[in-house]
DNA sequence: TCGTGTCTTGAGAGCGCTCTCAGGCCGATT
DNA sequence: AATCGGCCTGAGAGCGCTCTCAAGACACGA
């Protein structure tokens, strides 16, 4: 027996069998405290037997509320597609923090700045969407700016690169790989290498700055290769650094996967690890702790940054002002690597 | 300058606009075929220039269609969230097909059947989606059974345990563990062990199957350890099949991540791969190609399954009639582990 | 006793859209 | 020339819900 579309209890039907009105039907579903008990457990008993469930449609329709929220992700960042699973953690975060205020996930995926871009545009200004999470984004992506503008309550992933007043959150990168690379000169190490993610992006910028900064701190010469935060692009950068430098006796990479690309190349090239050379990850993913040797890395609280941004979007739909830069800290997990 | 809800522009406007009804701004929008050409032109402008976009609440009130499909996935699963990116490839598949169709994605996370379980269920048999896409159960959940005897259209990825007439699209899982375990006899390895994955999912359940057959047909003695698909998993499982059988010579691992594990666990025991012990694994991920030694693996088009089981759903909401199951092609891809 | 204020309930007007139905126009047929 | 048929277009009725507004009920003080 199937129970499509026209079938379904109205408000009207609750209303009728509880024999009140659709008003204090509507009052008692949505929770109004002026309702006398015996009235209101009437309804409920009604709601009930006949398996009542709003019309999200047609609710959304007088409230202009759609009660749930897009998830914009660029479907060409590595981090999003690649061994890296990022992208999980943070969607669990999100989902977990709008799931306890009972709104939707509405997940978009953009490609290259193309139609999809466009599309996402229009979905999410057309008011189909209460707020946007935008991550994962490269370069000068004019969309979080473009969404804020038309009036859709934006939040962030990271730092944009473009001037731009769009809240974001994130953790402090800069300061983090600072850490990382002081960590690693405090151990002793003298030629500190570093394998940067990408330059389009602001995590990417922000730790390879971190590291440059630290060097500079100890007159040190920087010595670089770029990744895309994949383990194959942090075995090539490997490779590549310490053919520039032979002598290198440590190296920060700025994701864990990276990190771990760089461990296969060190082995390849029969460097011990930490003996001949040190190693830093970022992120501290679950593999981290599986590396060998275990990973030293820069944990960062990625699902906490899903929850994070989740509840701002959530607190700017509300019309409250939030702030517009939220740092979330990180910690350097000393395992064996370095 | 912000446009937020009310000062959207209707159709009523774009059809005062363009000096024609709101039923002709209607058809036009929509795509209907009988409109004069130069009023289709009118229409179009005006819509361009007040920058337009249907409120999608008020159509599906009346078409009482969203336009949206839920994907399902279960939050204990461990290759959800874990090291294991399958989650990421298969919203990947959905995602690209449904962005074809124009419809949206809605993500809903559900934990151990309890709250989020019934609030699943009743968001979704509220007519909330137009259909369900329910993948990595656990067990003999009752969800899609519920679903689908609800009236929502409902595809599964992975083969039910329970009874049940809900489709399903996936692998020949039985089939091509076998095919693996016979490549291994097949080079002439004798002591062929497998560590399986979760025996509460379909996958985990006929991997195992494929495996005890294919040792069966060679009158060899199964040499059995379970893991949940991570890592950790399987290099645990790997130790205990050691210390079972310290001659075995082969292993066949339910998961690239188990199988990676089992490498790891193998190294630290003193065994040569493929020299002492041949190790395939399953899934055949973006990493396996830079395991150590990288891993001869099963391949299934994981992508390519999210798109054809959104595809699945897609035609049951258009009220096609569908394969109740699909299996995807597999194929052995050998490297150097075996 | 009546007026006043408070609290609960019901009536009804839309929210923006689709879709049926009827009317108007025009060319073709008898 | 009159009628018919076909094709476009417009009018208008809802879809299911929320929310405003007013009316009714009741208690209380004057």
């Amino acid at each position: 027996m199937v129970m499509s579309g026209r079938d379904r209890p109205t408000l009207e039907n609750v209303a009728q069998r509880a024999g009140v009105s659709r008003a204090t039907a509507s009052r008692v579903v949505n929770g109004s405290t002026s309702v006398a008990p015996h009235i209101r457990d009437k309804v409920l008993n009604a709601v009930d037997a006949l398996g009542y469930v709003p019309n999200q449609a047609a609710r959304s329709l007088v409230t202009q509320r759609t009660d749930s929220i897009a998830l914009v992700a660029s479907e060409t960042t590595s981090r999003v597609f690649s061994d890296d699973p990022f992208f999980a953690a943070v969607i669990r975060g999100v989902s977990l923090e709008l799931e306890a205020a009972d709104k939707q996930l509405v997940l978009m995926m953009v490609g290259p700045s193309g139609p999809s871009h466009d599309r996402v545009e229009r979905y999410a200004t057309g008011g189909h969407v209460d707020g946007a999470i935008i991550f994962s984004m490269h370069g000068a992506d004019p969309l979080p700016e473009r969404l804020s503008r038309a009036g859709v309550p934006v939040v962030c992933n990271g730092r944009l690169l473009t001037q731009s007043q769009v809240p974001y959150v994130d953790v402090d990168n800069e300061d983090a790989a600072r850490a990382a690379v002081h960590h690693l000169l405090d151990t002793g190490r003298r030629r500190v290498a570093t394998i940067a993610g990408p330059q389009d992006m602001s995590a990417g910028i922000d730790r390879l700055k971190g590291y440059r900064s630290a060097m500079q701190d100890a007159s040190r010469r920087s010595i670089v290769a770029v990744g895309d935060f994949t383990r194959q692009s942090g075995a090539l950068a490997m490779s590549q650094l310490l053919a520039d430098d032979p002598q290198l006796d440590a190296v920060f990479a700025a994701s864990d996967a990276m990190a771990d690309g760089a461990l296969r190349a060190l082995r390849q090239h029969g460097r011990r690890v930490p003996d001949d050379v040190a190693v830093v990850g970022f992120d501290d993913m679950e593999f981290a702790r599986d590396t060998e040797p275990p990973l030293t890395t820069v944990r960062q609280p990625i699902t906490d940054i899903g929850r994070t941004v989740a509840r701002q979007v959530l607190r700017l739909t509300a019309g409250e002002q939030i702030e517009p830069v939220l740092l979330l800290p990180t910690e350097l997990v000393k395992r064996e690597s370095a």
